[in-house]
DNA sequence: GTCTATAATTCGATAGAC
DNA sequence: GTCTATCGAATTATAGAC
């Protein structure tokens, strides 16, 4: 059989016209972090989509590749975020902790499931996509991290404390189901919840800095 | 076909003999653990226990029915230590914050994907499991949150402090492939990281507490 | 490009011998 | 209780008509 060229990247506006292969990376995206790879059926994309079933293999050739395609976005879209607010040189610590929070919470409050399921899948296959992560050393030597080590005068290992501000922010919606089990919350009081922390976090960040 | 009895708390010894149904579980604890409910193959268990896949359902019924049980009892040990940290009337609110840090970290060095693996599940089938969370109200009346009341007066509210104290501590091995990745960090490493935070953790909590 | 129908494979579950 | 062999359903992928 003659494999058939697989479309990618290929400049459109962002949010796209209704392609068809437009219509199922849509579809592809919502089911994939809905439920996770493996959990995923390709008819139920073709089903979300509206589509025909033999329509995911013409455009996308199997079910892992059409995956791999939306995790790598997904991933990028995750780590987008930091490196801009991380290398902003004109901005003062606090208001990139500010930044940073406040973005992710937007971000996470329209899509829950974001996190787990990159960490999730993340697990599953480290060796295939941890290279793709495209941050790395470029965290390292941000300029968030020499403020922090200003700051601290070195009292704070700036890592530990990143993991902290992503571990506040990013965390309850990971542990959404459970928190709300055991805090008897609707979804309208997690979000308020979530609400308050946009302005708890950075002054929890702040009073750890301020640790002798 | 007749139903067969499966036989479920016979109240064995802990960690158990080497009955067949024993090995089995151990065995589905461990592949369920890593792989999630969706990803695992009855194979692999009957495999990893060393024995036949007829037996899986001899002893279980079914794959389902094995999982339920694997999953319960892992939520149950995994909540089992917070309500009696947070119950225990005669420690400080400092000490329990030490203990719940330490049990904790100690509990997810052993069991680093126990975490992701019960808020993987618990996201996919919430209806199914959260009920059996155990906890649900016991937090809200426990000693700790009394405390926290008492030594921030009610500037911070309560729920909100123990999300912190879990995001901070569970975090990190949920996230674990991405910060080793980010971090360029080996296993050994990133266990060292983890041996830091069971002491800044308490501080950084300490710090949340006296703001004004 | 899009569809229907189906091939090929995988996987959970069971029958039946021992 | 334990095994081998196999059934049947579900699922990915493809062939072929339009």
């Amino acid at each position: 059989m003659i494999p058939r060229k697989i479309s990618v990247a290929k400049k459109k506006t962002p949010q796209e016209d209704g392609t068809t292969e437009e219509k199922i990376k849509q579809a592809a995206r919502k089911v994939f972090i809905r439920k996770g790879f493996a959990a995923t059926r390709t008819r139920d994309i073709a089903e979300e989509a509206g589509l025909n079933l033999a329509l995911l293999n013409y455009y996308f050739r199997s079910k892992e590749k059409l995956f791999d395609l939306i995790m790598l976005e997904n991933m990028q879209q995750f780590m987008l975020g930091m490196k801009d607010i991380f290398n902003n040189e004109s901005s003062t610590l606090n208001v990139k902790v500010i930044d940073f929070v406040a973005n992710y919470i937007n971000l996470l409050k329209s899509q829950p499931d974001l996190p787990l399921f990159i960490l999730h899948e993340l697990k599953a296959n480290p060796q295939k996509f941890v290279e793709n992560v495209g941050v790395k050393k470029v965290l390292f030597e941000s300029h968030f991290f020499k403020q922090i080590n200003e700051a601290t005068k070195g009292k704070i290992d700036s890592f530990q404390l990143v993991i902290n501000m992503m571990a506040l922010t990013v965390f309850p919606f990971i542990a959404c189901p459970l928190l709300k089990s055991i805090g008897n919350l609707k979804q309208n009081q997690f979000d308020e919840l979530m609400e308050e922390r946009k302005v708890m976090i950075p002054r929890w960040i702040n009073s750890m800095l301020k640790i002798k």
